[in-house]
DNA sequence: TTCCATGTTCCGCA
DNA sequence: TTGCGGAACATGGA
């Protein structure tokens, strides 16, 4: 689930759901998503405070307390947030659980474990350490600023794309996607883009991305002439091509081969 | 039972 | 130094 588009949406319920609300406890179910900070000293530090303010960067989701500190959630491949009014009883398998005055809850979930959370200081400092590039939906990354943070890289498009280090937020489902109505193969040498090709990526990100946050994040409920809800080898694309697989990374890549034509 | 999965990180190799 | 493949992490679904 979580790529940019996931954890926008997080970000959004997080406001709208919990913040400015006090902190009672901090149930910790499963320790291994606690990166830095041990449960005791992560409740002491969240109990008797509250959240102000969420940001995102990337797939990472950053909350503020009124504390100073701050809270980094990132959610792996499978994590999720849900908000549970008092009298409603959070699934048995969260991991982490926020309770709030009054017996409303926060629940981290993570089935897969991967994510974790770390009691940060300075969010600009975490996303230095981390080694994370300006987020693919920032104003401020304009077409030079993508241009330049793609520049040098000696790899394939769809590499670079995830690489979290250049732009920060897309992962495998979303640079399908990206690639796709960029009308680049996913292969591609970066060094092998040329100028228009450079174009259509970004636009397509930044088209992409927004659309998929507009669709609540929910692939399948993408347009039609979108690739991901038809992201299944032997499906056909809109185009009435035949969707291929292939192994990038470890990782499968899904195109259309006659939407997308071999480098 | 086996394979695969939206992420990240580490290791070995070229 | 860079990039890639593979493995590991831990769990559930097809």
């Amino acid at each position: 689930m979580p790529e940019l588009p996931d954890v926008e949406i997080f970000r959004a319920y997080v406001a709208k759901t919990s913040l400015h609300r006090r902190i009672l406890d901090v149930e910790v179910r499963r320790p291994r998503v606690l990166g830095n900070v041990s449960a005791p000293r992560l409740n002491s530090a969240l109990a008797g405070h509250a959240f102000t303010a969420v940001r995102r960067h990337g797939k990472h989701l950053l909350l503020a307390l009124d504390s100073g500190r701050w809270l980094a959630m990132h959610f792996g491949m499978t994590g999720s947030l849900h908000y549970y009014a008092a009298d409603e009883p959070p699934a048995p398998d969260a991991r982490i659980l926020f309770d709030f005055v009054r017996g409303n809850r926060l629940g981290y979930y993570d089935p897969r474990v991967l994510g974790r959370i770390n009691l940060i200081d300075d969010p600009d400092d975490y996303i230095a350490q981390r080694g994370l590039g300006p987020d693919a939906l920032d104003p401020q990354l304009k077409r030079p600023q993508f241009e330049a943070a793609l520049h040098g890289a000696k790899g394939i498009v769809k590499a670079a794309l995830m690489d979290q280090g250049r732009v920060a937020g897309i992962g495998n489902l979303y640079s399908d996607e990206i690639l796709y109505h960029a009308h680049v193969h996913p292969k591609t040498p970066v060094a092998a883009l040329d100028g228009p090709a450079l174009r259509r990526l970004y636009d397509s990100m930044r088209t992409v991305l927004k659309e998929a946050i507009a669709r609540g994040a929910e692939p399948e409920r993408l347009p039609r002439d979108y690739l991901l809800p038809h992201r299944r080898s032997g499906e056909h694309c809109p185009c009435g091509g035949e969707v291929e697989k292939t192994v990038i990374a470890g990782r499968s890549a899904y195109f259309c081969p006659r939407c997308q034509p071999a480098p």
